[in-house]
DNA sequence: GTCTATACTCTGATAGAC
DNA sequence: GTCTATCAGAGTATAGAC
């Protein structure tokens, strides 16, 4: 990417990207097209190519940001808090990530999709690590009976896949409940009625 | 798509439903391209072409087998067994298509993360009147005090996003438990242990 | 910094030989 | 039924005027 350097760099650059969300996250990396990209930005194909040398420099650009901006409610899991409540809050927070950043949690789904192309050295890496770490501390809050005794790691996959769901599949969610529904604020509702049954210790 | 006569007819056409079923789970519509699904059926693309008549046939062809058998767990679950056992059946089914058929899971998958554009008429139509009728069931099991009262529809959101997880994010769910895993065995005890500790009534 | 013009490749689809 | 050849259009990317 250009190093922006005026207003009018600054501006530009933040309308690709703003526009490379918009479309790599509906169709994938081969599915969007400079073209198009360029019509949603505002601007001429060449001069999209000004700010950013190719295609797969805009859809880096903005996988670059994301894993950081994934991992940070996880990575905010307090040791020293409440067991049930960090969980809790941790669910919250990304189902407030799913709400507010849809594009980015399609984004990610779609390079999941394709195989992590991409990104596996990252998942395979920080990612992991991140879970390893806060696995082990459920294991401990387990052990000393503060919550319910299960598979910790399947536990954090299942605060992805309940939260990411109301992102990725928003159109069928929505059109599923019809008219009339905040599916964001039910879903906040229900997960954290569900959690906290789940975790409570028998 | 050409009505299969012979031997020869019928291994191509299932040679280019599979190899679509490849290309398009993996890149999306837009993202997948002929040429590729001609390479993986073993065909060359004319050839293709002879079998379907265009790029959309293919996928229509394939995305058409697929919301029946998407919708076939849900539709058994039985009025008259017992709810809890009802409700995790259909999550023991459910799982297991995604481990038996994946591609299937992310070809869904994307076209939802596309926006519907072909499957919205059946999500809206027979897909929402599934769902209707089962989160009836389930609230007079709740009414009945047989099953502990949750939101009925998030409640079958919740059975899709847990179990379609595993399919459509298992190169990030392998790359995370590492080497050694049955990710879909472990799953399986773990859903189990999740739905029968929510649904036990209070 | 932005545009027009364009080079070159890929993609979906067709024609016609065999 | 399958292949070679090919077309028109879309796609990424570059050159060069302004």
């Amino acid at each position: 990417m250009l190093k922006p350097r005026t207003r009018i760099q600054e501006r530009n650059s933040r309308a690709i990207l703003e526009a490379g969300l918009d479309v790599f996250a509906q169709h994938g990396f081969r599915g969007a097209t400079l073209d198009q990209i360029a019509e949603v930005a505002g601007l001429s194909k060449p001069n999209l190519l000004y700010y950013f040398p190719s295609k797969d420099a805009v859809y880096l650009s903005l996988l670059e940001q994301l894993l950081q901006t994934w991992l940070d409610p996880l990575a905010h899991m307090n040791p020293d808090g409440d067991p049930i409540e960090e969980v809790l809050a941790y669910v919250h927070r990304k189902l407030e990530l799913s709400r507010d950043f849809p594009r980015e949690s399609r984004l990610f789904a779609n390079e999941i999709l394709q195989g992590a192309p991409h990104l596996m050295p990252d998942i395979e890496g920080p990612l992991k690590a991140l879970v390893d770490e806060k696995a082990a501390l459920l294991l401990r809050w387990m052990d000393e009976g503060r919550i319910a005794r299960l598979h910790p790691v399947h536990l954090i996959f299942s605060v992805w896949s309940l939260t990411q769901h109301y992102a990725d599949f928003d159109v069928q969610v929505r059109a599923v409940l019809g008219p009339g529904h905040d599916p964001f604020a039910e879903a906040g509702t229900f997960l954290d009625h569900m959690f906290r049954r789940l975790l409570t210790p028998a």
